[in-house]
DNA sequence: CTAGGGTTAG
């Protein structure tokens, strides 16, 4: 009540009447500091300059108190110049100011200060100084100085202080040294709520999962009450896990314990659900919050993008505009990750010109993003040309510019965008060599890819997975070594899984090796005995070898086990419409003349040596009826409707949930030929880019 | 008169 009278009557600076004493205005000094009213603390300032203090020591304390309130406001250098001109200096003269360059992004000023003040001898520094230091550390990473400060504190005996404890715990944890910051958690006594705190924090942060869990458990069987950043840091960990019953008890914690959620709770939770795909009830919880900000719109948008639910995901980026949230980066990040899935290069350009316009492109996810967006959307070279004038490049960029190449076939770019990498001393990890891996495969480099899987990986301490060895499997059947790609299956201690083992099947279809591909076959399905691929692959195998026993055959399987082939489904984005096209179905409004121009264009590429691959429609109709089916198919449809009402000249981009099949790729193929048009489509595997009559992917995939 | 931990992206 004091605070707001006094701020009414003296809102200007004017003389305080006698009345106030020195202590009232030291009092009021932390106040102001503590409100950040920096006015206040100036006429405070002109008080106290007026005023003969009684001892140095009232000098030094009022002079600190004016030091921290400058230091709190940001006030950096007249905090500075108060505590030049001070002829004594206490502890908190120095500890304050280095609190002000702390917190003012200056921390490497923060060290400098604890060396003079070192060098100058007649303070021991205190707990209070070393918590400073340490957190500047930890903010700049300077571990090495950081570890200096743990000896300095060992000898000091002020390792007892659960600030310094916590302060060197959470300095080793953002240093990424999760064996130092275990060891300080391990090793001195007395966690209390933050250690735990930072401890999961930490180990979450650096991907040890299992650890944080078991941090986790052991502070569940201490008595320590949790906080509103404990709930934040447990959820996170749950959602890293993908542990919805852990989800689910620590939200049934919450309720019980009936603690008041905030905004950031609500973000962790609601981005748990969505990443456990549970969208309904992350929307409740979105719903029931009250105070949005734009991390929760975020997060909500998020996870309605995570369950594919990308129209609902733009419908709420256009409400929280509405309600005045203002996008930042990681929104866009997002709004640009549903345009990838659903390679929409047109929200994605209208989205990078909103973003160009905000100021928020030199964001590195921002730069990610887009590239992500621009590759999936098959326009590589515009992800490239951001790529190219981006300042800042973390590893992400750069797998995301070398996978998305390697998706277009671009295999001599990927090797030189990595080339770069190395050159640039970014150290890669194990997603870069997939895409490594795979841009050999496009290469058909055999050499090349055993090189980096066995030299370069094991220089750079990257262990190979499951994933490189597939890479190493496409690489051989892609090279035509099919028996090679077998016995290095078979001699490699790998937990092989079904997309393994499909790569080879399917070499062994386009290599027509019936025999591997029949073993092969068997192989896949011991380990999933419903695998649509495979037994589609099968069916075409057989019908290649023209043995229609085995086509019925596999037919009578598939129906014994109910199953289903997945509808193909291609769509095409004009102007700022997406189409959508489902083999064999007629409800597109220009159904008939979409049809039309399929077989006009069948007709035109007939004489070309276009040849229907009747042979591999799984329906029991007469040979004229297959033809039709093929004709249907929703890739054909999109290619047909785009060169219809597509801006002319330019080129079509189609994206399909599956694989594209042998007769549209060869068909397409010609179509691009006929009229003289860049079609692109993008299937479940990678990128086809057609151009006068052939493709990148070099007729394998 | 001085000190610590959290939410949305890949």
């Amino acid at each position: 009540m004091f605070k707001v009278q006094f701020m009414s009557i003296h809102a200007r600076p004017r003389p305080i009447s006698h009345s106030c004493t020195l202590e009232k205005t030291k009092y009021l000094l932390k106040v102001s500091a503590d409100t950040r009213n920096l006015k206040l603390g100036k006429v405070l300032h002109g008080q106290l300059i007026k005023r003969s203090a009684e001892s140095i020591e009232d000098v030094v304390i009022q002079s600190n108190s004016l030091i921290n309130h400058y230091a709190k406001c940001r006030q950096m250098s007249l905090a500075c110049q108060l505590f030049d001109r001070m002829l004594e200096r206490n502890l908190v003269s120095w500890s304050s100011l280095m609190a002000g360059y702390l917190h003012s992004g200056l921390s490497s000023e923060v060290l400098r200060l604890f060396k003079t003040m070192n060098l100058d001898g007649t303070l021991q520094p205190n707990e209070y100084i070393f918590t400073t230091v340490i957190s500047s550390c930890s903010d700049i990473r300077a571990l090495e100085e950081g570890k200096q400060c743990h000896c300095y504190v060992l000898k000091s005996g002020l390792l007892s202080y659960s600030y310094v404890k916590n302060a060197l715990l959470y300095m080793y944890s953002s240093c990424s040294d999760v064996q130092g910051a275990f060891e300080v958690f391990e090793t001195v006594s007395g966690s209390d709520i933050l250690s735990y705190n930072s401890m999961i924090h930490g180990l979450l942060e650096h991907g040890y999962l299992n650890k944080a869990l078991e941090v986790l458990i052991k502070m569940v069987s201490e008595p320590v009450v949790w906080d509103n950043i404990t709930y934040v840091t447990v959820i996170n960990l749950c959602k890293h896990l993908k542990d919805l019953n852990l989800g689910l008890q620590i939200h049934n914690r919450i309720f019980r314990t009936g603690l008041k959620l905030d905004v950031f709770i609500c973000s962790a939770i609601i981005d748990m659900y969505g990443k456990c795909g549970k969208i309904f009830s992350a929307r409740n919880v979105f719903d029931g919050l009250c105070n949005h900000n734009v991390v929760s719109w975020t997060a909500i948008m998020d996870a309605y993008i995570q369950n594919g639910c990308f129209e609902e995901a733009f419908n709420l980026f256009i409400q929280m505009e509405r309600k005045g949230v203002l996008p930042n980066e990681c929104t866009y990040a997002v709004i640009l990750n549903s345009c990838a899935e659903l390679s929409s290069l047109r929200h994605g350009d209208v989205l990078n010109a909103r973003i160009k316009k905000s100021g928020l492109s030199d964001y590195v996810i921002i730069g990610n993003a887009l590239i992500n967006m621009y590759s999936k959307s098959g326009d590589v070279e515009s992800g490239h040309q951001v790529f190219s004038d981006m300042t800042y490049r973390d590893i992400i960029t750069w797998n995301s510019m070398i996978s998305g190449y390697s998706h277009h076939g671009l295999g001599r770019e990927a090797l030189e965008v990595f080339q770069n990498m190395l050159a640039a001393e970014e150290a890669p990890n194990y997603v870069t060599f997939v895409g490594v891996l795979s841009a050999c495969g496009h290469l058909g480099l055999v050499d090349k890819g055993f090189y980096y899987l066995n030299q370069i990986m094991k220089g750079t301490g990257v262990t190979p997975g499951v994933e490189h060895y597939t890479c190493i499997v496409g690489l051989l059947c892609r090279a035509g070594l099919l028996k090679e790609a077998e016995s290095f299956m078979r001699s490699t201690p790998v937990k092989w899984d079904v997309v393994a083992w499909r790569t080879l099947l399917n070499a062994c279809h386009i290599q027509g090796n019936f025999g591997l591909g029949k073993k092969v076959a068997e192989t896949i399905l011991e380990l999933d005995p419903d695998d649509v691929g495979t037994y589609i692959l099968l069916s075409n195998m057989y019908a290649k070898a023209r043995r229609w026993d085995g086509v019925a055959k596999i037919r009578k399987l598939m129906r014994g086990r109910n199953i289903k082939k997945e509808p193909g489904v291609s769509w095409i984005e004009i102007r700022n419409n997406i189409h959508v096209f489902v083999s064999e179905d007629k409800k597109h409004p220009h159904s008939s003349q979409i049809h039309e121009k399929v077989s006009e264009l069948l007709s035109l590429i007939k004489p070309l040596g276009y040849v229907p691959r009747i042979d591999t429609v799984l329906h029991d109709v007469e040979d004229e009826q297959k033809e039709e089916y093929l004709s249907y198919h929703s890739e054909k449809l999109a290619v047909a409707y785009g060169l219809m009402i597509a801006p002319i000249g330019g080129p079509i981009r189609v994206i399909k949930n599956l694989r594209m099949c042998d007769d549209c790729h060869c068909a397409i193929k010609l179509i691009s030929m006929v009229t003289n048009r860049k079609i692109i489509i993008r299937d479940a595997n990678r990128f086809h880019c057609f151009k006068n009559g052939s493709c990148s992917c070099g007729e394998y995939w």
